[in-house]
DNA sequence: CTTAAAACCTAGAGTTCCTAGGAAAGGCGG
DNA sequence: CCGCCTTTCCTAGGAACTCTAGGTTTTAAG
C-alpha cells in the first residue's frame, strides 16, 4: 500500500485550498482525512488538534497577505500606497475567504508569538501611514481606523451585509478617496478631552 | 414531575445568555438541554435545528441592539448622533458579545426576510448621517464606510487584535472625532474615474 | 370528563474529535 | 543483506454532539 506521506505543512496547505472552496467551519479533521484518503486517528502524528490547524491556517494565509501587501506598496506612498494596501489586503481576502476567516480568529499570546506576522503586518501598517506625518497616538489611531475599516468591509461583502443597488466596488473605491483625505486632515488632539 | 414549560422565547433567550457567557460556538442544543434539566430531543419541538436557534439569537441581538441605538440617537444631530450612535453600537456588543457575534452570521435572505431589523437598522444609519447633508450615492457609501468602521473596531476589539500600549476607548473617541470630519468634508466625486 | 394539542420522553443513527496502543514502511549502520 | 529504529499509518473505542421517528404524559379547552 503506497502511503499518502503526509506533513503539517501538507495538511496545512490541503486545509487552506478546503476552508476557501467550502468554508473555514466545514474544515474538520474528518474531511481532511477523507481528502488524503486516509483514517482520522493518523492526522494525530503531524498535528496536536483541531485548532492547531486552523491557527495554521490563520498563519499560512497572514503571512501570504502580508506578502502581497509589501509587494503591493513597496516604491509607493500617500495615497498610492494607501490605494495598493487596500486593494490587495481585499483581493486576498475575496480570494481566500476560507484563510482569511482564518486570520480572523481569536488567539492566545502562545498561538502567535513565535510568528513574525503580526510584527511585519504592523510594520507595512505604519510604513504605508508614514506619509501622512501623522505622530503618536494620533498614529497608532489611525492605524486602528483603518484596520477595523478594511476588516469590516471585508466582513460585511463576503457576509452578504451589502445590498446590491450599488456595487461594493465603487464603494470601496470611494470609501478609500474618503480615508486619504481623513488622513490628510485628521483632527487635532484637544487638550483635555471634552467629552 | 414537573414541567420546564419551554418556548422559542425561553429557548432563545436562554441561549443567547449562554452565548454572552461562554462564546457563541459553544451554545449547544445539548448544552440548552442540560440548562433546562431536559433532554436534547425535546428541544426540536420548539426549534427546527441549531441553525435556527443561532439566527434567533441573532434577531434578538439585532432588535436589542436597534432599540438601544434608536434611544441614544432621539432627539440628537450631526456628531451629537454619530458618537451616541457609535457608543450606543459598542457598548451593546461589548456587553454582549455572544449576541453580537451571532448578528455577524452569514444569513441566507430567507432566514431575515421578514424580519424588521435589518430595515430599522439601515433607517437609523441614514437618519443619523442626514445632518451632514450627503445626497446618493456619497449616503450609501459613507454609510457602509460607517458601518465597516463600528465593525471591525469591535471585531478586533473583541478579538484581542489591538495592543495595550493605547486603550481603545481613547482611539474609538479619536477615531469618532475623525470620522465626522471626514463625513463633514466628504470628498467631491470625480466626474470620471481617475484610477 | 373527554379529547386533542402540546410538551416531553426513549431509542438510536450518524458525525465528529481525540486517545491508546499496535503494525508496517522506509532509512540507516553494521 | 539484515536487524533496528523512527516515522507513518492503522484498529478500536470513548465521549460529545445533531437530529429523526415514534411513543407517552401533561395540560387545557370544550
Amino acid at each position: 500500500m503506497v502511503r499518502a506521506g503526509l506533513t503539517t505543512a501538507k495538511l496545512t496547505e490541503a486545509a487552506a485550498e478546503m476552508a476557501d472552496e467550502v468554508g473555514l467551519d466545514r474544515v474538520t479533521v474528518s474531511a481532511l482525512a477523507r481528502h488524503f484518503g486516509v483514517k482520522d486517528a493518523s492526522l494525530y502524528s503531524h498535528i496536536k488538534n483541531l485548532r492547531e490547524l486552523r491557527v495554521r491556517i490563520a498563519l499560512l494565509g497572514g503571512a501570504e497577505m502580508t506578502d502581497r501587501i509589501a509587494a503591493a506598496v513597496a516604491g509607493r506612498a500617500g495615497k498610492d500606497a494607501l490605494v495598493a494596501f487596500a486593494d490587495a489586503y481585499r483581493q486576498y481576502a475575496l480570494a481566500h475567504p476560507g484563510r482569511y476567516a482564518a486570520t480572523q480568529l481569536q488567539f492566545t499570546p502562545e498561538e502567535i508569538t513565535d510568528s513574525a506576522v503580526v510584527r511585519r503586518s504592523a510594520e507595512l501598517t505604519y510604513g504605508m501611514l508614514r506619509a501622512y506625518g501623522l505622530a503618536e497616538p494620533d498614529l497608532t489611531d489611525a492605524a486602528r481606523l483603518l484596520r477595523a475599516a478594511f476588516h469590516g468591509y471585508i466582513h460585511l461583502e463576503l457576509g452578504g451585509g451589502f445590498g446590491h443597488a450599488r456595487t461594493v466596488q465603487e464603494s470601496w473605491d470611494r470609501s478609500l478617496d474618503a480615508l486619504h483625505v481623513l488622513l490628510e486632515n485628521w483632527p487635532a488632539r484637544p487638550d483635555r478631552s471634552p467629552r
